[in-house]
DNA sequence: GCCAACGTTGGC
DNA sequence: GCCAACGTTGGC
């Protein structure tokens, strides 16, 4: 079993669209950067815990906890010419892009924000903590996990 | 909205 | 395969 931490922009998909559905899966979709999509196709498992991370935002920072119910699969919004995602270049054929499912498992009581994460010197080495890092889907170590988890 | 830091594209 | 130009991300 592994960790995660997802990005997502709150007023696309944020924690609170998890608590209003808690028992359906949300399709993760949309990742179009290849090392993002590297580990969630190679690497990201059934099970698996990750963290809900909103960017671009007004509180920027860790909003809760989802679990992953079903590893990668072709991601529909590429195909779908109606969508932001669709990629013309991608066929059902050989796939470009994946997409995972996950359900809710815990929202925090507050965010545990990007200041907050940056403040503990145990996070150095988590991407999102590093200037410039645009990396969608990053992994954390156990240790890390822990490390953030007694922040909140 | 700015802009630094990346990532991707495409001509050569 | 290099690299300039362009596009995107994301914190501020």
């Amino acid at each position: 079993m592994a960790y995660w931490l997802f990005k997502t922009e709150p007023s696309e998909c944020s924690i609170d669209d998890f608590v209003k559905a808690p028992d359906k899966p949300i399709v993760w979709e949309g990742v179009r950067n290849y090392q993002a999509r590297n580990m969630l196709r190679d690497k990201v498992q059934h099970d698996d815990l990750v963290f809900i991370y909103h960017s671009s935002c007004k509180i920027i920072g860790i909003a809760g906890i989802a679990r992953v119910v079903a590893s990668a699969y072709a991601d529909p919004s590429q195909f779908d010419n109606t969508s932001v995602y669709f990629d013309g270049k991608s066929s059902p054929d050989v796939p470009r892009w994946v997409a995972v499912d996950v359900i809710f498992v815990e929202k925090f009581p507050h965010i545990i924000s990007l200041d907050k994460l940056k403040s503990s010197a145990k996070l150095n080495e988590l991407p999102a903590v590093q200037k410039g890092s645009r990396l969608s889907v990053m992994p954390v170590t156990p240790e890390q996990w822990q490390t953030i988890l007694q922040l909140g």
